[in-house]
DNA sequence: CCAAAAGTGTTCGGAATACACCCATGA
DNA sequence: TCATGGGTGTATTCCGAACACTTTTGG
């Protein structure tokens, strides 16, 4: 068809961000990076990418993680369109925000530190520039719904961890305190932890490590089965 | 900047289609349209908006919705961008989908005529053009979770409503049966409702009225009141 | 008169919650 | 030796699930 016709309809940018969620030093994490360019340079920013007319959105993201992670892929899906009419001079840009999950790890630490990204408080996220703290927001919020519902802890913690980081992570995640034998009886009421014959000796007492039963959770899943917490 | 850098990144259409759910004849309801242009010109869609550079996203949804119902604006909510790169000749096209949800009555009725408009059974969708057939299960899926922790049957049905035409909603939308007796008990436990005195002769034996207390629920949710079906 | 839809209570099991003390060890 | 974090069991409450019969009335 006709340019007028693709210059009023096909005149738009998109972009993606990832909200990257991490588990390190017992506290809920969330990687910043600051803005390579204007507008906004040097602030921080969620790790975001222009997506080119064909790209794939998912590809994009994947660069993302692999730029600031060890692994080829973790875990990441779609939250939704941020849509504002910012008044970027270039003109109108959606952004596509994602939200993910990776295990810090220390050549994951070694990658963010090359590109100065910041794993930032859960608790503690410093203003950002564009929304991106309003898709943070939303990333919480799937958060908090997606741990109720799925094993999701094991994407974040290390492969063998102790039930009480277990439980530090869902009281940030889920914003309240638990009871730490109502908290045991449930996730090992679950079956889908299994117990090592390691420990964790760098507390007052030895903690037990548990890995994550993956085998019994995708048969689980596969018949409807529902976490549940 | 400059126009190069324009091109390479300013050049895909917005686009905005609608799941519009309603419930009628004791059904619930999705609406489609028959496509205006090409391409696939006359093949059912939902309906959808292409959404211009100084456009809101939520002014498309609400004169989409304006044009097929009688109401300013009911209840509308994003779901997802939809990214697939489709072979559309003019270039990159992005999704931007919502759910959404009316009361349908006779004005609805008549205006969805006006447009050629159709009220499909959920259970029963046709094909549809583009990816319009995946945005609807993946509104059906939030419909899911949004019936279980908001009282969203009280914008579907109509002002005054049965506890049975309550419970077919349910049972459509979480695609299971109640029983009678306990899902009176849930309904009536959760206070949200207010007994009237007018009946609905329509069937054999004659049923009482309902109405949301809509006044309770604004005071509930705002003390963090969870549904919870 | 009978088919079809409205309406109504009780029992049981499982999950969530509340709650308090002992143990091992590094400082 | 004591402060810190790891580890354990029981009683109560509440919610969800299962379950069957009576009433009304249009055909």
């Amino acid at each position: 068809m006709d340019t007028e016709f693709k210059e009023a309809y096909f005149n738009t940018a998109i972009v993606t961000s990832v909200v990257l969620f991490g588990f390190e030093d017992d506290k809920l994490k969330i990687l910043t990076i600051p803005q390579e360019f204007e507008p906004f340079k040097g602030a921080s920013v969620l790790p975001s990418k222009y997506v080119r007319v064909n790209d794939s959105v998912e590809s994009k993201v994947k660069e993302i993680m692999n730029e600031l992670t060890d692994v080829d892929f973790e875990y990441a899906e779609q939250l939704k369109a941020f849509t504002k009419v910012f008044r970027n001079p270039l003109g109108r840009v959606v952004n596509i925000a994602f939200y993910a999950l990776v295990k810090i790890n220390d050549e994951v630490l070694a990658r963010c530190e090359k590109n100065n990204a910041k794993w930032e408080d859960y608790n503690q996220i410093p203003d950002l520039a564009f929304d991106h703290n309003e898709i943070i927001d939303y990333a919480k919020e799937r958060l908090k719904r997606r741990v109720k519902r799925r094993p999701i802890g094991f994407l974040l913690l290390p492969k063998y961890f102790t039930i009480n980081q277990l439980q530090k992570l869902y009281e940030i995640a889920l914003d309240r305190e638990m009871d730490k034998r109502n908290f045991r009886k449930k996730i090992f009421n679950s079956e889908l932890i299994i117990e090592t014959d390691m420990e964790d000796t760098s507390g007052r007492k030895a903690a037990k490590l548990y890995k994550f039963d993956e085998e019994r959770y995708e048969k689980l899943s596969l018949k409807g089965y529902d976490f549940l917490f």
